[in-house]
DNA sequence: TATTGTTATACTCTATAACTATA
DNA sequence: TATAGTTATAGAGTATAACAATA
């Protein structure tokens, strides 16, 4: 990726051993089997874009939903993100270690906890949503302008 | 899914506490977000499709590249597959000990692994690929034809 | 020196179950 | 009884590094 130009011109540096091309057999079939290989590129391009920021891509959700929903609680966070409750005890207890968010005692039901970020939360979700624009204009330039359009609207709203 | 048409006959049993919609903000323009979603719900369905052969998406992908490149080394399939060399040792094991795949000697290079289905192994394939293409099936379904057939022209060969 | 397969480690994610406190 | 948050556990998946055998 970082080095395609020269090694577009060098282009001695041997193809890594190609090989006569193993066969996917049914797997060229399978529509999920294509959708995990761009799910691991997008992942992977999303960690080593948002490394300075040191957030995953469940950390950023979490961030980016509680910013949009002040006050939401865990479970409806988990729901409407599809982690497991129990999991999103940790997570949210590494971020709040970060002094990225808060868990405030929800005045309606006392067995809620009200999310929010703190001022620090803001700041780094600011720069971490700039971070996944570049993210997203690199996925659109990999896939092509016109792939990356038909994907999303095949995707939307899933 | 399974109770939708009694679902919607009955329609009293509470909308879950559906509540006033949770914003997703950003994650709206985020590919990356909706095609976890699809992957999240692909890895779902074939689990619970492939449960009685007992088999995960990434042993079924192994299964069916072995089967369909007989011999090939154990570097060639990680790399095909995008799985770790180190976590393919694991998952041979796990096959191997279910006697469903060979690891025999390269006669050309004495540092590799030629890698072949046993006849059950084959046996045992030839059901998943059945349920395999159920799951597909169901997928094509979930997304209806047009989105599948969009979401599979741009994703091939990623 | 480089590659193949292997072992080991650590960390994340997923899936459960069980517990508490509130409702 | 049911729900919200928590704790604990076990199994996958991921990412490394290091090693022996072979090239």
């Amino acid at each position: 990726m970082r080095s395609s130009k020269r090694a577009a011109k060098l282009a001695i540096v041997k193809p890594a051993e190609t090989g006569p091309a193993v066969d996917l057999d049914d797997l060229n079939n399978r529509l999920g089997y294509f959708v995990r290989r761009v799910q691991v590129w997008v992942f992977q391009d999303f960690i080593r874009r948002l490394s300075g920021v040191d957030l995953s891509p469940a950390q950023f959700s979490v961030l980016v939903v509680i910013g949009a929903n002040a006050g939401l609680s865990q479970s409806a966070l988990a729901a409407t993100l599809g982690i497991e409750r129990a999991r999103l005890v940790r997570l949210l207890h590494g971020l709040e270690q970060r002094a990225l968010t808060q868990r405030l005692a929800d005045a309606d039901d006392g067995r809620r906890h009200a999310l929010h970020l703190t001022r620090d939360g803001r700041k780094l979700l600011a720069r971490a949503k700039a971070l996944a624009a570049e993210h997203e204009a690199a996925l659109k330039q990999k896939l092509g302008p016109e792939r990356y359009r038909m994907m999303f609207e095949a995707a939307r709203d899933f």
